[in-house]
DNA sequence: TTAATATTTGAACGGTCGTTCAAAATTATA
DNA sequence: TATAATTTTGAACGACCGTTCAAATATTAA
């Protein structure tokens, strides 16, 4: 067996096993053989804790759900009722980037295993309904407040696009890296999320202000299209 | 052996059926038997025509990303000098959309299996940089004469925030359908994508805009922050 | 200390995995 | 038609999979 650290408990053992792999090759692509040899105890334990494979998968996700939804949560209460919208993606998303960033490697790894399961269709089903629910219809709450005028609709919508670029962002997969020849780095989230605020928060005023809904319509007949009100 | 289709090749039965199973359930999550039984050909065959798993998702992959990056780049080109960036992010985006939309199961699978991709950094580093960095600098480099004024790396991070929410929207995780109370749907790209358009370009307005920089700065002592120049 | 409970161990279960191969069948070439 | 090359078949290989279980050990309660 490898040296054991006396500190963890075999639950946590093997729960920052399966999250670090996880996080590395899915669901499918890691065996308990390997997660448990990782954690340094025997095989039988991770059923014998968690029960079947999936069950351990949920328990991963779970774990630290809680905490990070209390954060949100706080974050949002926080604003005073005049807060802006770019104050209310702050505080949805800056929990996330904070343990993301400065939580150490379990939840850099968590934040790395939401971003995928985010993007499938199989687990988000599962996993993030359950699990983020009720922390986004927080924040989309407090989003219909600030802009009053937005049709209902385009608010889901341009939540959504902030799902899309906040994964995209906590998924780490250094694209960015290779494609600005080294410019950008997947790994800065605080510079990437001081980006991002004003990126998403202008798309939220475009798409959900005082203006009107704009949809973007093909001009006939042209290549080039028109934002129309 | 189930039913054959005899209008498709060995190679085609194979690619559609893995094309389709492993935007399901993923690499690992997929067998080769399955995937032959599904293709209704013999276990064999696949390793013969394919070589090794990970040859065949590969080729899956590369399949349909050369008449995908035609398209992109032969609507990027359409477009003229004066273009704007809301032009450009269309083009850059409308290709893969109708071809989700209407472009057939083969083409909507696809789409999927490439915005999970997109999020894992292990297939991101194979696949992603190989088949579609290409048409991605292409982008950029239009974006950048139609934002002048920004700086480079504003450019490559609004274009990471771009392709965040595309592929959250290529996903189709139904996510927001639960989430809307079924106001929206994870299945309406097109609704998406005309939503999506003025959104992202807000975004790259106020990031890349002729007002320079902005950059989000938290306020000492304050949960509101502010949006800098 | 004794009894009851909880945890750990090591081995084994049946099944499925990716891959390989020789032989059969088919198709192309001459 | 005869020959060569290609494709398909069916079976098998060793390896690894998730799960189970009785026995051994450690911990807790009485």
């Amino acid at each position: 067996m490898a040296s054991r650290d006396h500190q963890l408990s075999t639950q946590d053992r093997i729960l920052d096993a399966s999250e670090s792999l996880f996080a590395e090759f899915g669901f499918d692509g890691v065996s308990l053989r390997r997660i448990t040899q990782q954690a340094g105890v025997e095989l039988a334990l991770a059923n014998y804790h968690f029960g079947p494979k999936k069950d351990l998968f949920l328990a991963v996700v779970q774990r630290r759900a809680d905490e990070l939804n209390q954060a949100r949560s706080a974050a949002l209460d926080a604003l005073g009722a005049d807060a802006e919208v770019a104050d209310l993606i702050d505080a949805f998303t800056r929990p996330f980037l904070e343990k993301s960033v400065r939580g150490g490697p379990g939840w850099k790894s968590y934040a790395q295993l939401i971003a995928q399961i985010a993007n499938s269709p199989r687990w988000t089903e599962i996993v993030m309904t359950s699990q983020f629910d009720t922390v986004a219809m927080q924040f989309i709450e407090r989003t219909k407040l600030a802009l009053p005028h937005s049709d209902e609709r385009n608010i889901y919508w341009a939540f959504h696009f902030l799902l899309g670029a906040m994964m995209m962002t906590f998924a780490e997969t250094r694209r960015i890296d290779s494609l600005s020849g080294g410019r950008c780095q997947s790994t800065d989230l605080d510079t990437i999320h001081a980006k991002m605020i004003p990126f998403l928060a202008a798309g939220f005023q475009a798409l959900c202000g005082a203006d009107g809904i704009a949809d973007w319509k093909r001009r006939p007949g042209s290549s080039i299209g028109t934002i129309q009100n």
